[in-house]
DNA sequence: CCTTATTTGTGTCTTAGGGACATTATTAAG
DNA sequence: CTTAATAATGTCCCTAAGACACAAATAAGG
């Protein structure tokens, strides 16, 4: 009896025991095969994605409201963690955030840059990924009308919006490269739907850099550039018909060896 | 004696319990402050640099033979964890690790951008931020030539050599946006001693784009740059004596509207 | 001291491609 | 049929890189 009450005691308290030891040496194998890793803590790990379009003629971004502390309620940037079981890498990450926000694949998605700091985040080191996107309004429209807590916003507004985390900062970086990017290369056709006119493009790229260009340079690269082809169609635009265009298949974005002007 | 038995050994066995279960909702109160920030698992990451400088008129990479696992014993880039205690942000863990191997700071250090994926690192997702940087190679003679975990690699190198991670796919990223830079910029000064020719600068930017140039096209650009100021010395160079230049104190780097051209 | 090889520094013409702007072509409205 | 509006194109200008010749300065060798 007494060797019973051993018995069946003891073996409850030391697979208790066990449990815990392997739960513990567990963590520590897992994370320390030669290093010693629990040493180092981990920063919070973010991607973000700052989504560009063209709308009423002018360059707007993307913004969500938070549902979730910190910065609860205040507009940020579509993102959030990895999650490893759905991404395979942190390009998809950013774009399975972006698809729950707007249902729809953006045209061109390419990274900016890492942010990160030990005071972005309350909850204490942080880094952030951020990717840099853009899309036609015609393919969100429908679905960013129907909910309230994802809005258009024009990068004009932002200086006067309170915006959560350093996203302002964020912002302006992103609008920063793709200023810089229109000045060589056609990237801004990827905020218009994909067929369009030498005009509507022209206005892209206009709103991007807030500068007026010159409509013969822009003529001169859709012919050097082979990028593009014609349709057999033209479309009303207040004047004579404007021809219309569309990229070609599967074509490599053409990087020009000069920029255009910043008068 | 029966009553005693439970007692002692119940005793046992739900201490250890107890103990195992508030280790696991410890871990989660941490973890969760607002988000159940255990679902998500949290990459792995680290920060790497790519260290150029040019040495025997040809482009380097610095290597470090790696001393833990995975891949113990092959070489790699410099780089590793960041340290919360230390590091502000990722710029200064990867300075803080640059120095580590080269005691010295480089010149010139910038982000390139994040590699990520689920088969990158044996040990499951991860991250690895990625700077290059420039240094001259002058400041790191002595320190690179006393250690032998530590070495300077030709890239021609490279494609022959076994590289840890992805880090060869890494260092062909770094080399395509140096060279890239090189065209439009005069970031190549940053892998010569603060005081050079321009003869110097030439063969630097020759070694980073793998073209000649026109020595003529270097000058204008040295004149309209603006970023330079030639001392009242001159120096030998194997014929006519040659002049030498250095940066001016807090400049900015000047880019170009044009890309020097490529053949 | 003179010649030659070597590298630096400069002058100048060519070339490529964007800027400016005029002119023509189409379309809709009145 | 005229006018306003936009599209499309032609032409000249301007800037900065490419190409290359040539002069200047230095070291080595005779």
């Amino acid at each position: 009896m007494f060797i019973f009450n051993i018995g069946i005691f003891s073996i409850f308290a030391i697979l208790a025991t066990i449990v815990y030891c392997v739960q513990k040496t567990q963590t520590k194998n897992i994370m320390s095969p030669d290093y010693d890793l629990t040493q180092y803590q981990n920063p919070l790990f973010t991607v973000d994605s700052v989504l560009f379009t063209i709308l009423q003629d002018s360059l707007k971004v993307l913004l969500v409201k938070r549902a979730n502390a910190p910065f609860k309620g205040r507009w940020g940037l579509p993102g959030g963690f990895v999650d490893v079981e759905l991404d395979d890498n942190t390009d998809m990450s950013a774009l399975r955030k972006i698809k729950e926000k707007t249902s729809v694949a953006p045209q061109y998605l390419e990274q900016l840059q890492a942010f990160s700091g030990i005071n972005r985040d309350p909850r204490g080191f942080s880094v952030t990924l951020v990717y840099y996107a853009l899309i036609s309004p015609q393919q969100v429209a429908t679905q960013i009308d129907s909910v309230d807590d994802v809005r258009w916003v024009d990068l004009s507004e932002i200086p006067d919006l309170a915006v959560a985390f350093d996203h302002k900062h964020i912002i302006e970086k992103a609008k920063a490269r793709l200023q810089q990017k229109a000045l060589y290369s056609m990237i801004p056709v990827y905020c218009l739907p994909d067929q369009f006119t030498i005009g509507q493009l022209k206005t892209a790229i206009e709103a991007i850099i807030a500068k007026p260009i010159q409509r013969k340079s822009l003529v001169r690269r859709i012919e050097a550039s082979n990028m593009f082809e014609a349709l057999d169609e033209k479309v009303k635009s207040g004047g004579r018909l404007a021809q219309l265009y569309k990229l070609k298949p599967d074509v490599d974005i053409v990087h020009f060896e000069r920029n255009l002007s910043l008068g």
